[in-house]
DNA sequence: ATAAAAACAGTAATCATTACTATTTTGGGG
DNA sequence: CCCCAAAATAGTAATGATTACTGTTTTTAT
């Protein structure tokens, strides 16, 4: 097991509670009540190399931010385009990247992501 | 059929002329060859119309560009990191989408990202 | 033909992300 | 334990893709 600088270690921590697929800024905000003067470089930094090592995952729906997901099994991404949430979609298989490996390409990380209106939204209005 | 500005019918016919999945600017570079005044803004307009009306696909695979596709049967996106291109793979059944479809979540889109090393790159190095 | 609405060109502004720099922390020998 | 080089950090400045704005032109409907 590595070790990591404090600062890697409590991003990590962080995004690894949660489910809601935060951005950057998110993470910065929340890591910031445990490392009071970490800086938003940092944040990022450590976001790219977590994302560089397959650690986690890096997901962009379309809103203008990159969105982390410290998930790495494979799921679908279904974005809600009327409460903008991220819900995931747990698979057994990863269909789409078993497909792209039997057609040659040598995957390493596959990206679901699902447009439209999810189950809340749709019995609430 | 509905009728479009001479603006956006350009855009559009150079979007579906290409399997490249471009950038904005290079369809700015494209099409001002043939409307040499027209303005980046409405580029950028009219692809984000069109991509709400369900007639082109937006897609992001983490360099910072957003990238069109006129193409919006179901198919994968392998994006090669070793050529930065982004292939395609033509899909039977939009697996995925039923797949959300049948957990309650109505969809209107889907984009399937795979990353890894295409088949030229892997025989080439 | 005319007025309201929509789209346009051109330009300015935004702001998430990246780059930079000086300082601090880390890890391996001796 | 001490030294030094490499890596990581905090803080700040810069970048640049995208969006917003404004005055003008084009379209649409009556």
């Amino acid at each position: 097991m590595k070790h990591y600088s404090k600062q890697r270690e409590t991003i990590l921590e962080v995004l690894r509670s949660t489910d809601t697929h935060p951005t950057a800024n998110w993470i910065y905000s929340e890591v910031k009540q445990k490392i009071p003067n970490i800086s938003l470089g940092t944040v990022y930094r450590n976001l790219s190399a977590l994302t560089a090592s397959g650690e986690i995952l890096s997901l962009n729906v379309g809103d203008g931010f990159e969105h982390f997901d410290g998930d790495i099994s494979p799921h679908l991404h279904l974005h809600c385009k009327t409460c903008g949430n991220i819900h995931d979609l747990k698979l057994k298989r990863d269909v789409i990247s078993d497909l792209a490996e039997e057609n040659g390409f040598k995957t390493d990380t596959s990206i679901y992501v699902a447009y439209g209106i999810c189950k809340n939204c749709k019995t609430n209005n």
